[in-house]
DNA sequence: CGTTTTTGACCAGCGC
DNA sequence: GCGCTGGTCAAAAACG
């Protein structure tokens, strides 16, 4: 299957660069830490999710139209449908299953939930106790800053992959120190990656009338350092483009409070910030049992791209998030 | 010893 | 031009 999608995926970049091959051939690894097909990861039969032959090639076609998603973006009104769904999901779940519910972590309720400015996703969510959140993925610390009069720092993540832009801030609320303030910028493309699977007519590449409207980086970015990164991730935003087009010159916008409903376990398939994250405030507590699991992964990388989790053991004041995923973990 | 975090320095944008 | 601020870098320290 591996060998298929990597003919396939070099055929969507036209063939021209042994680059992009590499990169799909990482991205399509199933056992980088990386990168899993959180569909069918959880099959009780084989816990790495695809490994053989046996596995399908059919049942992976409805996730190319779900990728027509990736670029054409849930809107606000879909996340706060799904806010809203998630409360009352939520609720039931605790009711029905203790073993994961959010109150039994220490950590909450969405307060204020998700707001979407200048493509960067603020998410606000209050913690109870000394609780704090892990949204599943991998970050890495890169910077701190003291905000002026503000006791709390802020503190700027990276996401480990090398081959991902995306970003976050996190920071205590002002107002309200048991609010988290969590800033996301950028797109988890390598987890995007997996899920532009090609079909028969995958060499209709054309170019995507969504583009304007769906650049998640306007141009507005500062600093050269900036730049520089908005360049990559536009290349990044390009290709994925291009597989995004593979199969459908007319895409067709699947809301996610549709589409992501609909998925076994309701588990995020895309892995874009623009559906993770109201995905991950959706439906928190049941994805402990699809987490990735891969014993050579690094014991010091506890996150899968669809696992959530929270961490409550961690320093209220010290307000540092990676570290306390770290330890947590 | 490799990886991750810390933290001061540096840079660019902005307002005055 | 200058100072302030936010964002990033990178060397050192800490960690496992």
């Amino acid at each position: 299957m591996e060998e298929y999608l990597l003919r396939a995926a070099t055929n969507w970049f036209d063939g021209s660069s042994e680059d992009d091959a590499e990169l799909v051939r990482e991205l399509l690894d199933n056992e980088s830490p990386f990168f899993m097909l959180p569909d069918i990861v959880d099959s009780s039969q084989n816990e790495r999710g695809f490994s053989s032959a046996e596995q399908p090639l059919t049942p992976v076609n409805p996730l190319v139209s779900r990728a027509n998603v990736l670029y054409s973006g849930p809107t606000i009104g879909d996340i706060e449908t799904a806010l809203s769904f998630t409360n009352h999901h939520q609720q039931q779940h605790n009711d029905e299953s203790s073993d994961m519910s959010i109150s039994r972590n220490g950590f909450s309720i969405i307060e204020k939930g998700l707001s979407k400015v200048d493509n960067k996703y603020t998410l606000k969510i209050k913690s109870c106790g000394d609780g704090m959140s892990d949204d599943g993925y991998k970050w890495r610390k890169y910077g701190q800053k003291s905000i002026k009069n503000s006791p709390n720092p802020r503190s700027y993540y990276r996401c480990t992959n090398p081959r991902c832009s995306a970003k976050k801030q996190v920071e205590r609320s002002r107002e309200d120190p048991e609010t988290l303030i969590i800033t996301y910028e950028g797109l988890h493309l390598h987890f995007a990656y997996s899920h532009f699977i090609p079909t028969k007519s995958h060499t209709n590449i054309t170019a995507p009338a969504t583009t304007a409207t769906t650049n998640p980086h306007p141009p507005s970015k500062k600093s050269k350092t900036n730049s520089s990164v908005s360049q990559v991730e536009d290349d990044q935003v390009l290709k994925a483009q291009h597989l995004v087009d593979v199969t459908n010159s007319d895409p067709v916008y699947i809301s996610p409070s549709e589409d992501i409903f609909q998925q076994p376990g309701g588990i995020c398939s895309q892995g874009l910030l623009e559906d993770m994250v109201p995905l991950m405030i959706r439906n928190p507590s049941n994805n402990t049992n699809t987490s990735y699991s891969n014993s050579s992964y690094s014991s010091s990388s506890p996150s899968s791209c669809s696992s959530f989790s929270w961490s409550p053991n961690s320093s209220y004041y010290d307000f540092d998030i990676g570290s306390a995923i770290s330890r947590a973990t």
